[in-house]
DNA sequence: CACAAGGGTTTTTTT
DNA sequence: AACCCTTGTG
């Protein structure tokens, strides 16, 4: 241990070898946190403590898995292998199924991902007869999330009049019965979703005084990693467990935390110290990743920030060299100045291709860096997007294996009853929903009652539906004998599923065909893995749990000399020497989403820290004039965190465009602004109706609202309010097909409003104006 | 009830 | 450009 401690700086000592009592390490980015944390548990072992009685909880899998196998060549496999370490999501999962029975829930219980909620409480809506342009699915979804994150339940949802008027405001006043809804069918199903986890785990903590008592004192000691990043949910379990030892430490950035979006509470790390008694403080201060260059732009970046900590994050590193600024014309040219750079630099410097990562604020940015690469052949792998398990092939495969561990699983079955066609049509479907829903039972056990049942369903397809469930059951029959890769190899042949891909025949019904094999394949290192390591089972379950909790960074496979591709909250706690930040555009990044508020702007502008502070030697960053956007080609403009960054840490290779005015975000800059000196600019082109007349008046649409602030202030999503007292008469509107034109009269107020615009070229016409964006005028 | 075609919508980020 | 859902036809 000695020689491993002796590794260490003094300010990274100190921490590791803190042994008791509440502690809180502010690690700035590089300062080889992660090692601290290592050699902290492997410290903790080495004075006695027994691994079993270590909880820590990493931000993924990954990151768990790495840091267990460093500790393994510390204190050895045996010792490492009885540490508790995963995410907050994988650990209360395997804790949930042990106690599975004291919430009503079988062991068995499924995960269902995000894609399964959203067609769950899409078929709720639907059921419920809501008009479904309302109650939009996905924001239904995220708002269901953000109550189970703040451990809102539907009991205490119809108990807060607040919540209630909220939703009311936002012309969704039947969210409180879908919520109902939902959780009741879920519950029906054996299944939680990723939310219930921890939703689940806290209730589980609070009513079972004994639960608590017995993880209390299994986990004596806990430590917490990427602490800004917890949710409230995750809080309060933390809070719960280290409650009787108060031996618990957390480590965390403020400056990192990117994570608002899916509930994360940066006041967690903020309030630490008032949470706990005698709390000891730490900071990693000193940056041993990147180059002076990059440290000192990074902190030039993050201080612009109102909300922070205070904390100066320093390196002894070289200068290095300054961070390149590209402009290119178009997403391709600059898909292609990144595989150029990238080949010249290996030439140059003779690195591998692991060396360079592309990073991008969205998945669908990935493509043009792809081809380019491409053609230059340049092995590449990108990580997240769609994950190999959230394939359509892929689903379905598990969604018979989930069938198989718990035929209630509805999502499941609606997935593959009829596929491959089985002449089970969408009307015995609703049928069978509508029944079971009046038994108080699941789908499977209407169908395997069917006979029984009180359907209006024909002897015919009642036959098919009895062969489906004598299907399954002879899966679960073959589940007792045989391995997880014996039993998938087996219903993919007989349910018929290869021989559908089969027959495809196109490109991509290969791909998907390949796609399976690689699943069975991935099952097979499954069970030979379980058997080597024999403390698990091997079970069909645990294989579905690891599958529903894996991340994209998890499937590290075959080569490993690549360049990564990824969106920068995929790569938090990576490094690489070379960093490529694409996309530097306002309204890409940041994003035009997020743009409403100064708080939600400050944690775009995390997010560039996080970027910026991946780059060990060199970074670059790259912008576009123009991009294809929803398949057109639309003009950009250099995003504001560019012109942030100190101008002595840049080598500008062309001159920067200057930015559009945002009367919002850059209010403080400039001082108030008239209304009538704003123009309302239509970022995307009008599009006629079809079957509309002249005389009609025009629908056009126009892009998001978000960078306005809406009347009602009760959604901030809800693009449909009309932002208040600043489209008047005599405003000027631009419009794409138009031009610019006066706003003459005004019909209607919130919503939609129709507006009659005099156009400097072309007459009078009616519009109905959704949203504009802002410009100002001289 | 199956399947093809067309239209509308979508992209912010993820366990 | 890609996906999902609705609609129309067989």
């Amino acid at each position: 241990m000695e020689k491993y401690l002796s590794q260490l700086n003094e300010a990274q000592l100190e921490p590791t070898i803190q042994k008791d009592g509440p502690m809180i390490i502010i690690a700035g980015a590089g300062s080889g946190k992660t090692r601290v944390l290592t050699y902290r548990i492997a410290y903790l072992m080495s004075e006695g403590i027994d691994p079993f009685n270590i909880l820590s909880l990493t931000f993924t899998n990954k990151a768990a898995r790495e840091m267990k196998d460093r500790i393994a060549t510390i204190v050895g496999t045996s010792e490492a292998k009885n540490l508790w370490m995963g995410t907050f999501h994988s650990v209360f999962a395997k804790i949930l199924r042990i106690e599975a029975d004291k919430l009503g829930y079988p062991t068995n219980f499924t995960i269902y991902d995000t894609q399964d909620s959203d067609r769950l409480i899409a078929s709720i809506i639907k059921e419920m007869n809501l008009d479904k342009d309302i109650y939009k699915y996905k924001q239904v979804r995220s708002r269901i999330s953000s109550y189970k994150n703040s451990l809102i339940t539907v009991r205490a949802y119809f108990q807060n009049p607040e919540l209630i008027e909220a939703d009311t405001m936002a012309r969704r006043p039947r969210l409180g019965d879908i919520y109902k809804e939902y959780v009741e069918r879920c519950f029906k199903a054996g299944a939680m979703d990723f939310d219930d986890l921890l939703l689940k785990t806290n209730e589980l903590l609070t009513r079972f005084p004994e639960v608590l008592m017995k993880y209390q004192n299994r986990f004596k000691y806990i430590l917490v990693d990427e602490y800004q990043d917890t949710n409230h949910s995750q809080y309060l379990i933390v809070r719960a467990l280290s409650d009787k030892f108060q031996n618990i430490c957390v480590v965390g950035d403020d400056a990192q935390s990117i994570y608002a979006f899916r509930g994360a509470n940066i006041n967690n790390i903020l309030n630490f110290q008032k949470d706990y008694d005698d709390v000891k403080v730490f900071r990693l201060e000193q940056n041993y990743r990147s180059t002076k260059n990059i440290v000192n732009a990074a902190n030039s970046i993050i201080d612009k920030n109102q909300t922070k900590l205070d904390k100066v994050v320093w390196t002894a590193n070289d200068e290095g060299g300054k961070i390149i600024v590209n402009r290119s014309l178009t997403d391709g040219d600059e898909g292609r100045f990144v595989a150029s750079t990238i080949w010249e630099n290996k030439i140059q410097h003779h690195v591998p291709n692991s060396d360079f990562a592309v990073l991008y604020r969205t998945n669908a940015q990935s493509r043009a860096i792809e081809d380019a690469l491409r053609k230059r052949d340049i092995p590449y792998r990108i990580y997240g997007g769609l994950s190999f398990y959230q394939r359509k092939e892929i689903k379905d495969v598990l969604s018979y294996l989930r069938l198989v561990i718990n035929p209630a699983d509805e999502e499941a079955l609606k997935r593959v009853i009829n596929f491959p066609a089985r002449g089970i049509g969408d009307t015995t479907i609703d049928r069978l929903v509508v029944a079971a829903n009046g038994y108080k039972r699941s789908i499977f056990e209407v169908m395997k009652n069917i006979d029984k049942t009180d359907v209006n369903i024909n002897s015919g397809t009642k036959a098919k539906l009895q062969d489906f469930v004598t299907m399954i059951e002879s899966y679960q029959v073959l589940n007792q004998t045989a391995d997880v890769f014996e039993l998938a190899e087996h219903v993919t042949r007989t349910s018929g599923l290869i021989r559908e891909y089969k027959k495809d025949g196109t490109p991509e019904g290969v791909t998907k065909m390949e796609n399976i094999e690689e699943l069975l394949n991935g099952m097979k290192d499954f069970v030979e893995g379980q058997k080597e390591i024999a403390d698990t089972t091997g079970s069909l379950a645990e294989f579905l749990e690891d599958v529903a909790l894996a991340t994209d960074l998890d499937a590290d496979k075959g080569d490993t000399d690549h360049v990564a591709l990824m969106t920068i909250h995929l790569a938090k706690g990576l490094e690489f020497p070379y960093v490529f930040i694409v996309g530097l555009e306002e309204d890409l990044f940041p994003s035009a989403m997020s743009m409403g508020t100064r708080s939600e702007l400050e944690e775009e502008r995390r997010l560039f820290y996080v970027a910026l502070t991946r780059a060990e030697k060199q970074a670059y960053l790259t912008y576009a004039l123009s991009r294809y956007r929803w398949g057109k080609l639309v003009d950009s403009e250099p995003s504001r965190f560019i012109e942030e960054i100190d101008e002595q840490y840049l080598e500008i290779t062309t001159p920067i465009e200057e930015r559009r005015f945002n009367p919002m975000l850059d209010a403080d800059i400039f001082g108030d602004v008239e209304p009538n000196k704003i123009r309302f600019k239509p970022a995307k082109q009008a599009v006629l109706k079809k079957g509309t007349t002249e005389k009609e008046p025009v629908k056009f649409q126009i892009t998001p609202p978000k960078n306005l602030k809406p009347v009602s202030a009760s959604s901030s999503t809800d693009n449909t309010n009309l932002f208040d007292g600043n489209l008047a008469v005599g405003n000027m509107v631009k419009h794409m097909r138009f031009g610019m034109g006066e706003v003459i009269k005004i019909e209607g107020a919130g919503g939609d409003v129709k507006a009659e615009i005099k156009f400097q070229h072309g007459g009078t016409k009616k519009l109905l104006l959704k949203f504009a964006k802002l410009e100002v005028i001289g």
